[in-house]
DNA sequence: GTTTATTTGTTATATTGTAACATCTGGTAT
DNA sequence: ATACCAGATGTTACAATATAACAAATAAAC
């Protein structure tokens, strides 16, 4: 599944755009919180607590489940990365501040993850929960399947 | 949040319609999986499996973990309960058979899941996922928030 | 009745996630 | 400067969720 022409670009990016935000929000964009983001965009694929934690401890060779489980809820606060629950795994966020949820395309295949945020699925939601005068908080849709390069591989 | 008006009902009902298939289909529906499906029924509320497996150890004094995992592996096979992933927990299927798939409402403060199955939601992903020449195999849709009756309740 | 497949028992362990308290660090007020 | 404070990180311990592997029991098929 080609997400990107450069990933170096969608990681400069991602970094900029929470360096940014940070600054904007007087939030502290420590070193370690960095490291974090930069691990979880190593790829367009979700990236584990305990495989990031491993990765970490690499660097910082005192790092424990709670550093990580820390940065995570930071990064998660703030947008940066979204937690995706069918998977218990995390993902860069393309576009922190735009939207609260996200909706995503999870290839079992090739394993990466892209965002499919449509204002058609959106507004059936809305109109669903208003018929059963539900108030939402927070929306969780993740659809596994197979991209379309992996599904011409398997062919 | 008034899911039903007799939840005796909603159990027998979900009782029976489980045995109908698992005789259908020649499944066995052993009194493990019995006791399983009407404690999972015990409400509208998700059940957590080690809360389930408490309640098991009371009639069945050798249930272990795998016990009740293998137990929910057979129920969500069969469509007989979903798992609610944003909860880690699990719900009875009000219509097994009909779909494989759901659309949950779930609410915060009473705990209370109910289905919103919809095609609009559905065509919506539909169309969503054919732009993006995804190939489905499956769609977690689970909205968080307050039922109707929760909100009145708060103001 | 013996074989076979499925289910359940049993033990052990892997994976995911939190709680609680100590320490450090960088900014604020006196 | 220095005492203070809040937020971040270190550290230890543990809770909660889930699976692997193999043995024993049970039911189905022959
Ligand atoms: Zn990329
Ligand atoms: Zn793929
Ligand atoms: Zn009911
Ligand atoms: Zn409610």
């Amino acid at each position: 599944m080609i997400q990107c022409e450069d990933h170096g670009l969608c990681i400069s990016t991602a970094m900029e755009v929470a360096d940014r935000i940070c600054t904007e929000k007087r939030l502290k964009f420590t070193d370690l919180r960095k490291d974090m983001l930069r691990m979880i965009w190593d790829g367009h694929a979700p990236q584990k607590a305990y495989g990031l934690l491993s990765k970490l401890q690499v660097k910082n060779h005192s790092a424990k489940p709670a550093t990580v489980y820390r940065s995570l809820d930071f990064l998660l606060e703030n947008g940066f990365i979204h937690k995706v629950k069918s998977l218990n795994a995390f993902v860069g966020c393309s576009h922190p501040s735009k939207h609260d949820e996200c909706y995503f395309l999870i290839c079992d295949s090739c394993k990466e993850i892209s965002e499919c945020c449509d204002s058609n699925i959106t507004s059936a939601i809305k109109a669903t929960t208003k018929r059963n005068q539900f108030f939402v908080k927070n929306t969780t849709l993740e659809i596994a399947g197979h991209c379309n390069a992996c599904s011409k591989r398997t062919e």
